[in-house]
DNA sequence: TTAATACATGAAAATATGTTCATATATTCA
DNA sequence: TGAATATATGAACATATTTTCATGTATTAA
């Protein structure tokens, strides 16, 4: 820690220190922005905004092995980003709310309007 | 790709992935997230979104070392999530615009609202 | 102009992550 | 029941990321 640079007001910056989000929030979000860092599971996210679907329509769309999708898959449903429900052999996968979806969008717009 | 299962219209499927943003924009926000990924990086974030620091304030903030701090800070700058204004011997750190605080309070929200 | 302060950065080491491979499980159909 | 299909998963490899260390640059103050 730093104690000498005349800007630091020590009392203030405790204070600040305070109203940041507790420790396991601050996980929390760190590993949602984690599963949502990923090309491929991005994809998938943007996907199932469009229509719940299986594994192997998933694999048709994205150009990766099944084996990595599923284990996509399972980040996210750690994450209660997506949710399965099974159907026979198939597990189908949809989007768990649409806190997703927006914060996909928010982040899509944020890109495209300052790209530009 | 799977071809066999009976779940998947193939045409269908490519107009959804023909719906998905380009690879550019994919690897923007893919970008972005993984830069929010970090407990470090998401602290600065929420500290910045309090008040404009400069970097041994956040040092003070951090339990960190200088150096990280700045490396966090690049990564956080190419992605314009945060910009710099120079005071002197000062690097004053800012969000870079009000995107940027609604995703992080948006993801907060998810996190506390899910988990209760 | 020298020393100290504030910050930045390249490279190496340590760690984490993603993908594939091999294989396992569960369900359906013949 | 046995074969095929759909999905899941552990382990290993490849790659990426983070951190530290050492050091560099710029600004201020003595």
């Amino acid at each position: 820690m730093n104690d000498t640079c005349i800007r630091v007001d020590e009392p203030l910056i405790k204070q600040m220190v305070q109203n940041l989000p507790d420790e396991q929030t601050i996980n929390k979000i760190s590993a949602i922005f984690q599963a949502l860092q990923s090309d491929t599971r991005l994809k998938i996210l943007f996907l199932l905004s469009q229509k719940e679907m299986c594994v192997c329509e998933l694999e048709c769309a994205l150009d990766v092995t099944q084996s990595a999708i599923s284990h996509s898959l399972r980040a996210l449903r750690q994450l209660d980003l997506v949710r399965v429900e099974k159907q026979g052999r198939f597990a189908i996968y949809y989007l768990a709310d649409d806190h997703i979806r927006t914060l996909i969008d928010l982040c899509n717009r944020h890109v495209t309007e300052c790209s530009t």
